[in-house]
DNA sequence: AAATTTCTACCGAACGGTAGGTATGTAAAA
DNA sequence: TTTTACATACCTACCGTTCGGTAGAAATTT
């Protein structure tokens, strides 16, 4: 039974790391069965075995992907740290990511960002929107406390702050050279919270 | 002569419309040269004969495109504005474009941001470039004038820039209400470069 | 001015190929 | 002996593309 599931469980995995790294490649349509199976090593009907469908395979993806993201936001939640602090941690946490699994935080990001309105993707957005309110809270909350200005509009915030993120990410998986690093996001976020001009 | 020439160019025009639309909403390799000659009310004969190929179109759609948006960026060179003034002014003009053609602005928006790593287009990162560095030497510009902080570091300045500015431009994409505004990129810009702590 | 040729702007039908998907078989494990 | 984990061989539908053709305007010749 041991050896059983870790058989099933390997060609799975197999097969679910192959796809991601197509479909972040060259996108949903691009991808055939076909090609999928040639480079998990096994015959069409196999992955049709494991998975049912090429959406199904997409849909798996998809949601292991948003429960990832959706985790490394909220588990901050909880941490005794200043809002700054928090957001500092987020993006190294983003950026660790695209260091350590480029192939899935590209097919995140451009399923994030991209084109390919798929039909059956349907319910995806409101777990996009789970993740901006989360961080519109947070900027609320710094705004309450004193840390951030009082003039700010925590909505705007949050969406520079992910627009900055999400820019940073895509052009680390746009290159094969080393560009984030935790000195990166240090200063990022110093100038997001310090702002550009000379005092 | 003169008839001949418009109903040319209007069905070129057609073609070129309908096209621009299906690519931004569904991607390239979703899109099917029947649905193309179809919503154009054509044969398929016909967009091959007007572009050759689906790739014809393809690479016309980014090369008018990408010269459109290098104009935009780089017609405020010559413009006798601070970097701020000059750096708001080309967000207001993504933003107008942004309302204004929607489904071609969406089609770059993809095009810049997303997968379908297509084998036929390899030397657009040349385009993108170009853009990156007028960015980074407006930002330089800016430093060596005493307008930004002299610790900023002009790559990363661009950096953020494009991301916010890109960020906001999808969003607005996403939906139908108007989000972006010329208050907006006041606003937008205030938070760069005044930055989002209190004072 | 009439007849002829040429060209533009299109279309229906069909091509080879590939897509997603499946009916059926089998070898090994449970 | 049944179930699991695969493969072979095949299906239909659709893909991008091309072929062969045509209506009609424009240019040229008679």
């Amino acid at each position: 039974m041991i050896v059983t599931d870790n058989i099933e469980q390997s060609t799975r995995k197999k097969i679910f790391i192959v796809a991601a790294r197509l479909f972040a490649e060259k996108g949903y349509s691009a991808v055939s069965m076909r090609e999928i199976s040639e480079q998990a090593g096994l015959s069409k009907p196999t992955i049709y075995y494991y998975f049912g469908s090429k959406e199904g395979i997409y849909k798996e993806l998809v949601t292991t992907g948003v429960s990832h993201i959706l985790s490394a936001i909220e588990s901050t939640y909880s941490l005794d740290l200043s809002v700054k602090e928090k957001l500092n941690l987020i993006l190294k946490k983003f950026f660790y990511a695209c260091q350590n699994f480029p192939e899935f935080t590209k097919f995140m990001s451009n399923l994030m960002c991209s084109a390919e309105k798929m039909d059956f993707m349907v319910n995806f957005r409101a777990q996009t929107n789970r993740k901006e309110k989360f961080l519109i809270n947070l900027f609320r909350q710094g705004i309450r406390s004193g840390e951030l200005d009082s003039s700010l509009d925590p909505k705007t915030a949050a969406h520079i702050y992910t627009g900055v993120l999400m820019h940073f990410i895509m052009i680390q998986l746009a290159t094969k050279e080393i560009v984030l690093s935790d000195d990166l996001a240090d200063n990022i976020l110093n100038t997001l919270i310090s702002g550009m001009r000379k005092l």
